[in-house]
DNA sequence: CATGGCTCCATACCTAAGTATGAGAGACGG
DNA sequence: CCGTCTCTCATACTTAGGTATGGAGCCATG
């Protein structure tokens, strides 16, 4: 494999972040996990993890449902709410039923009993993975439209939304008390901001925006 | 021309299937969801509710992880790989949380353990008709568009799918060994046949389409 | 064999879109 | 007060898109 074929300094290497206050199982789970070729993190409570300024790296969580401080499910429902979405794969010695559909419905990739079969937890943190891959890069495809559409002046972001509605030059004209020649200025200029090849690209833009969702 | 779309004679009321082999339980649940106003259907095995006619109907299916026969599970499994996609509340009263998270995996709604408060059976029931509706809202919005998709002809297609990529007409002639008189003909009336408004509107439904995924 | 559908192209014509250039009105900071 | 920026529009021109009409060959279905 190539180890760093770009000027990237920090490596993007996805990490396994384990949290359990179990020193043995911690140990256990890092030795895992590396022998498999995967970076790993280990902390012993969601606090020290928090702190860890590496924690919004690409990866997944892994992390016993009974944490010494904040339970396994509140720690879960504090990252979802603070935009952290971290695929977590939960463990767990004494759990029942509820907890872990809890667990499922709140988006936990999986959730493990313990003792648990060694290839069981690595089929899991492979899934989260790719999971966590999959949604940073279809985040990011979107916020290189988010940022150029940011950049775009009031009026120009009126005239693409009503053009990729699909309203011609003369109706957007209309529409925003403006002159024809004035739309497709505004059109043009928007397409060059937004890096558009054509209208198709700018509709699909303005679907990945959400522009004709509201009303 | 919007005959087929309109001719349903019964009613489209979400319904509650009820399968459980265990007789009591099955008239509580019926009257539990006939008390919130829902149009319930028991059933006491797998089996009878596949011979309903009416089971492709909108709404929910709630099943004990045992049935008599058929796994609950392997019954979602079955269900999940014939294109019946109903949201499915499982109930159990001797689960393990191997069961339940294999089960919520499989996309199942909720997963109560018995006995369950009935507020928490129809929430879920709520909840899973809800889902239903949306789904098949959604589904049946692009199913209009797929019809039209399938009255186009080979070249249409082809003209469509390189059109809404954004190609203009004289590169899609060229891509397809055509003159570009011939590709706005075609043009023409793949949007005619469509019903697209506008280009915006074509590739919105290339989107729907999945034109453009598998590149 | 005839009819209809699909494919393909041409000519002609019109509308829509896009670009370039210039210029006026209002705002804002130096 | 001046330069600059945004928003606005005009004129002029080029390119792209869209439609109508007509005609050709091919092929399958009845």
């Amino acid at each position: 494999m190539s180890r760093a074929t770009t000027q990237v300094p920090s490596a993007p290497l996805p990490t396994v972040f384990v949290i359990d206050d179990d020193e043995d199982m911690r140990s256990a789970l890092g030795n895992l996990f590396r022998s498999v070729g995967h970076e790993v993190k280990l902390f012993g409570s969601a606090a020290e993890f928090l702190q860890d300024t590496s924690s919004d790296a690409p990866g997944c969580l892994v992390l016993d449902v009974r944490l010494p401080g904040m339970s396994g499910l509140d720690f879960q429902n504090k990252l979802a709410s603070t935009n952290a979405h971290i695929p977590i794969v939960f463990m767990t010695g004494h759990g029942d039923i509820p907890m872990s559909v809890r667990a499922m419905k709140a988006g936990a990739v999986d959730f493990l009993t313990k003792p648990f079969r060694d290839q069981d937890m690595l089929d899991a943190v492979t899934r989260a993975i790719e999971a966590d891959r999959s949604r940073r890069s279809s985040q990011q495809a979107s916020s290189g439209v988010r940022d150029s559409y940011g950049r775009l002046s009031p009026r120009e972001r009126e005239v693409m939304t009503l053009v990729t509605r699909g309203l011609m030059n003369k109706q957007v004209a209309h529409e925003l008390g403006l002159s024809e020649i004035t739309v497709k200025l505004y059109r043009g200029q928007a397409m060059r901001k937004m890096g558009a090849g054509s209208l198709a690209d700018l509709v699909r833009m303005a679907e990945l925006l959400g522009l004709h969702k509201s009303q």
